[in-house]
DNA sequence: GTTCTAGAAC
DNA sequence: GTTCTAGAAC
C-alpha cells in the first residue's frame, strides 16, 4: 500500500540524514522545493489527528532537532517547519522545506497550495495550540478541499497566475532576488 | 503519495 | 496542434 511508504523510506540510509532514539530525519523523495525534509518519530503516531497534549516534547523535540539541522547545514537558506492538515502518508511527519519552492517535482496546483495555504500548519502554531487548549484545531474537509483548489498565487508577491507551468516560471524568478 | 493519459483549455 | 489539468489506478 502506497501509504505505508514512509515507513520503508525511514529506515532507507539512502534517504536518511539524521537519527536518534527518538526520532528520524530523511529526504523528501520527491522534494517539493530546494531542500525539503521530514523529520519522523519511531513511535507508532499515524497522524497529526493521532496526536494529544502528552506529546507536546515529542513534538517540541522533532521541531528543536529539525531547527538545529538546518541551522548548521543550510545556514543562509529560509525554511518553514509544519504539518498537512491532512496528510496521505501514515506516520507523522514534520514537514522542513526550504522557502524557494522550487521543484521539479512541484506538478500539480494541490503541490502548490499544500505547502503555501493554511493546509501548512506551522509546528509553532501547533505547539501553542496544544499548551492553550490541549487540542489541535483542524480545518475540515471541505475547507481543505477548497484549500486545494485555490488560485495559484506566489507566496513571495501574491501575484496569481493562470497555470502551473507559469507559477512555476515566476517562482524561479525570485531566485535572484 | 505518484504515474499515466484523456480530453479540456488554449 | 500543443499545453495543461484532473481523475483512475482491480
Amino acid at each position: 500500500m502506497w501509504s505505508l511508504g514512509l515507513l520503508k523510506t525511514m529506515k532507507d540510509p539512502k534517504y536518511m540524514v539524521f537519527s536518534d532514539t527518538k526520532i528520524v530525519m530523511i529526504k523528501d523523495m520527491y522534494p517539493k522545493a530546494e531542500h525539503h525534509f521530514l523529520v519522523l518519530p519511531h513511535e507508532e503516531i499515524t497522524n497529526l489527528k493521532k496526536v494529544t497534549e502528552k506529546d507536546i516534547p515529542l513534538l517540541e523535540y522533532m521541531f528543536e532537532k529539525a531547527k538545529q539541522y538546518t541551522s548548521k547545514h543550510f545556514p543562509d537558506v529560509e525554511f518553514k517547519f509544519g504539518y498537512h492538515a491532512q496528510p496521505s502518508m501514515h506516520r507523522l511527519h514534520l514537514h522542513v522545506i526550504s522557502k524557494d519552492m522550487n521543484s521539479e517535482f512541484l506538478k500539480n496546483k494541490k503541490h502548490w497550495n499544500s505547502f503555501t495555504t493554511e493546509f501548512f500548519m506551522n509546528s509553532s502554531d501547533i505547539l501553542r495550540q496544544l499548551k492553550t487548549s490541549g487540542k489541535i484545531k483542524f480545518p475540515s474537509a471541505a475547507e481543505c478541499e477548497l484549500m486545494m483548489k485555490r488560485e495559484l498565487k506566489c507566496h513571495r508577491c501574491n501575484l496569481v497566475f493562470p497555470t502551473i507551468p507559469k507559477l512555476k516560471q515566476h517562482i524561479r524568478s525570485h531566485r535572484a532576488d
